[in-house]
RNA sequence: GGCGGCAUAGCCAAGUGGUAAGGCAGAGGUCUGCAAAACCUUUAUCCCCGGUUCAAAUCCGGGUGCCGCCUCCA
């Protein structure tokens, strides 16, 4: 099995070769910190973190360093617009994208730079590029010549001829399809000391300052959205090529994911749809389970579109994996189960289960092979979970050693598999302490002995009783499942307990 | 005007040459004290027209419709 990833630069896939053998490095366009952070900018923080958990789970090293723009034009109007400092500005919405980062259970990251961090080795990267002679300075601004790189446009196609010449209307740069690397401060602007006078970073340079000095000159995979192939991404490209020349590709695999998108009449009539684009706003309603479900059960590359009805439907997905996964554990006595003497002869059953579990994962591997085709391999897990529930919920299934240590098998593998897209399936028997969202929390403790006490109702035939404890325990998100080999429970509500 | 992408069931979505995964919703059935969960059965001439091929959702040409970028958006 190996690995293919389609390069934006080729339009192709391409066999995944690492520059360096068993080692990734790779750099993601993080978001501009001036507002809070919607579901269209978490869906490469999603997907990139995929990238980088199967990239690891296939046995490489990664090293990941995703950034924070924290000095920019939109940040600089706002800090204006509230007559604050722009440090107000950022270090709010900087505080919420990390929170909003733990909330969604995504973390590992390499480093994760802020650009005014970053202020040395962008000077640094700046007065490179102007001594290989691409770059010019006109009365403290300094510009890249685009003209004098060959092969500007590799990346989005676009040949600079056939543009329609926007770019930033200034009458010094020489041509206007050059772009800023340092931008002469205006009066009361923030800036920083530099060979050129008081400025600031132009924008698309911090990128190539943190990849190439925080990775290398030449990096595995670059990812972002597809909106900023052109011309943030040719941008970089250029800069760090041309700091760096000799060194060949600046990036080798280029990986864009595609736009969430949303209709504008559709937005615009439904006012939970706008509040809900807002990612901390969704999080209020969906778990990062549930979001993660969303996100990766289309293709990275598709268009995906922003609806609730679809973020519903992730939900009772999601349950439906979360809900095999609950039968499996309470059959096999969770995560810390031990295969004894019993479990170690391997009759029908149990080799047929076996068999199913390679099976899923040789699936999952090959769907993520391709692409990392992770709306395949989400139905590889539903196929599995089929097979699962095919054998334990029949009328005439007997569980024995063998047969527990199989199912623990499949179990782990889930949860294995499962953690490559982020999910997390907390476990109900490893519970500790009052749990339940809404206040009135009740513990594992009493929710087991009001199952006890509902089992004797229920022995005894009174089964008013019986539905007055399962009343009493729903009225606590907790919700029982009568299974022939005893009761088990799980709780509801839109904050799925994993 | 230039560059690129997409079009598969009621909805969503895999599938890039060999006869259409999976999820949601619907219908019928099974199991259960009742529920819940689950299982079984059932729902597609793959936008249109032409071409290549023994064989096309898949390749080629044309058309239609939608979308992204060329404007410091992830």
């Amino acid at each position: 099995m190996s690995l293919k990833v389609y390069n934006t630069l080729k339009r192709e896939k391409q066999l995944f070769e690492p520059i360096n053998e068993g080692r990734v490095r790779m750099y993601v366009c993080g978001p501009t910190v001036y507002n809070y952070i919607s579901i269209g900018n978490a869906r490469p923080v999603i997907v990139f973190n995929m990238v980088r958990n199967y990239l690891q789970y296939i046995g490489y090293n990664v090293e990941y360093v995703q950034n924070i723009t924290d000095i920019e034009d939109k940040i600089i109007k706002k800090a204006q617009d509230e007559k604050v400092d722009y440090r107000v500005i950022t270090s709010r919405y900087i505080n919420a994208f990390m929170e909003e980062l733990k909330n969604l259970e995504i973390g590992g990251f390499s480093k994760m730079p802020l650009a005014t961090e970053m202020i040395t080795e962008i000077i640094d990267i700046v007065e490179r590029i102007i001594e290989n002679g691409y770059g010019y300075v006109v009365d403290g601004n300094v510009y890249f010549e685009v003209s004098k790189f060959s092969g500007y446009g590799k990346l989005s196609g676009q040949n600079i001829d056939e543009m329609r010449g926007s770019g930033e209307e200034s009458l010094n740069k020489r041509k206007k399809i050059d772009f800023t690397l340092w931008k002469k401060a205006k009066e009361g602007e923030p800036s920083w000391e530099s060979p050129w006078g008081k400025g600031r970073p132009g924008w698309h340079i911090e990128c190539s300052a943190m990849a190439t000095t925080l990775l290398a000159a030449n990096i595995d995979i670059h990812g972002g959205g597809i909106d900023l192939v052109f011309p943030h991404h040719e941008n970089e490209i250029v800069q760090s090529e041309s700091a760096f020349p000799g060194k060949g590709d600046f990036v080798k695999y280029w990986m864009h994911n595609g736009m969430i998108e949303v209709k504008e009449e559709k937005m615009s009539k439904s006012s939970g749809l706008k509040k809900n684009w807002i990612l901390r706003n969704l999080l209020k309603v969906y778990s990062a389970n549930v979001i993660k479900m969303y996100v990766l059960s289309t293709h990275y590359r598709s268009p995906l579109e922003f609806s609730m009805e679809k973020l519903d439907e992730a939900e009772k997905a999601f349950e439906k994996i979360k809900n095999t996964l609950k039968n499996l554990e309470f059959l096999v006595g969770g995560d810390s189960y031990q295969a004894g003497a019993e479990g170690k002869t391997v009759d029908g059953v149990a080799s047929k289960f076996n068999l199913l579990t390679e099976k899923f994962e040789s699936d999952f591997r090959s769907s993520m092979d391709d692409d990392f085709n992770s709306a395949k391999a989400i139905g590889d897990i539903f196929e599995f979970v089929k097979n699962i529930n095919n054998v334990i919920q029949k009328p005439d299934f007997e569980i024995n050693g063998s047969i527990r240590n199989s199912l623990a098998g499949a179990y782990g593998r889930i949860k294995e598999l499962g953690a490559i897209f982020g999910f997390n399936f907390k476990s109900n028997l490893e519970g500790t302490g009052a749990i339940g969202e809404t206040g009135e929390g009740i513990s594992r403790v009493e929710i087991e002995n009001k199952i006890k006490e509902r089992e004797s109702a229920r022995e005894s035939g009174d089964y008013e009783k019986a539905d007055e404890i399962r009343a009493y325990l729903k009225d606590r998100d907790i919700l029982l499942e009568d299974r022939k080999e005893g009761t088990i429970w799980k709780m509801a509500g839109k904050k799925d307990s994993g």
